[in-house]
DNA sequence: TTTCCTGCAAATAATTTGCAGAACT
DNA sequence: AGTTCTGCAAATTATTTGCAGGAAA
């Protein structure tokens, strides 16, 4: 494969995910298409601007607000999931490439986990609860190494 | 203790944190003192609208803003976290009550979690990333047992 | 009396919605 | 042609901020 397309699948993936909405009874729109490909090519967390910034580089008239409905359609189809990472706005990722959060809550560092990392603590609430964890769909928070460690030198209160 | 004051430590509890505001520098006012005594109240999870409205049950005049900047100072003391729990508003709750909350992504339902529930897993994430999870700060989003059941059943899009 | 706190109004940020026209099938 | 999508503007929701007056220490 060509360097610059890395991303397992390339524009395959893309297809996939536009014959899947076809399929589905939807239509096939630029900023459709220009969506989906920019969620394949990111493969990680993006909010809704910056998705919305990267498709107006191709194409400046879709509004954020297309985004927003076209992000909620593919949510639907369950082609995407979004989290809400502490503060700020929610991120978007497609499903396949969906996995853990941990942030940081001292530096805002973000770190990804796989989900091996959730599966004793989610058999732990299944049996205890019979609650069903989405580790994608949550952000871990608590402190990164180096702000735990930055801590201990430095107390924070004035 | 007599009925209805429920709340480990009662009135008490109000006071030592007016305490701590106190030593800290800052006034007490008619506002801090009826939310300090709203969160203990309720111990649990609110969000500063529903705060708000208990406080002007209270004292009408006391406005919106005025509670998120008391909840702010407050959080700075470290007497009082907040967590995002999904979409919806912040809640906000006295550190000493905290604990972790299950949320279902179905029905909207919380549960609230031990801590305990959660040693093994931050145990887990502070071993292999040194990362120190607060559990208290985030909501762990997922399906409830009456959700997964129900969805058995009946299979999702029409 | 000095500084901190508050009410109010207005600004922000994130997201949603109504509507008429444009685009897909 | 018929329905679904889209751009735009405006509404919502959650939260923050500037300012001038009011209150705590």
């Amino acid at each position: 494969m060509p360097p610059g397309e890395a991303h397992a699948g390339g524009g395959d993936a893309v297809e996939d995910v536009l014959q899947l909405l076809r399929t589905g009874g939807s239509r096939i729109t630029t900023s459709r298409r220009l969506l989906v490909r920019t969620l394949v090519e990111r493969g990680e967390h993006a909010t809704a601007e910056e998705l919305a910034s990267q498709v107006q580089s191709e194409a400046p008239d879709i509004h954020l607000s297309t985004i927003y409905r076209n992000l909620e359609e593919l949510e639907r189809r369950g082609v995407v999931s979004h989290a809400h990472l502490g503060h700020g706005p929610a991120t978007y990722h497609l499903s396949a490439t969906a996995h853990g959060h941990l942030v940081c809550e001292g530096c805002g560092a973000m770190h990804e986990a796989p989900d091996e990392l959730f599966e004793d603590f989610a058999a732990l609430v299944a049996g205890r609860y019979g609650f069903v964890v989405d580790s994608h769909h949550f952000a871990v928070i608590g402190r990164c190494a180096r702000c735990t460690a930055a801590e201990r030198g430095a107390p924070e209160v004035g």
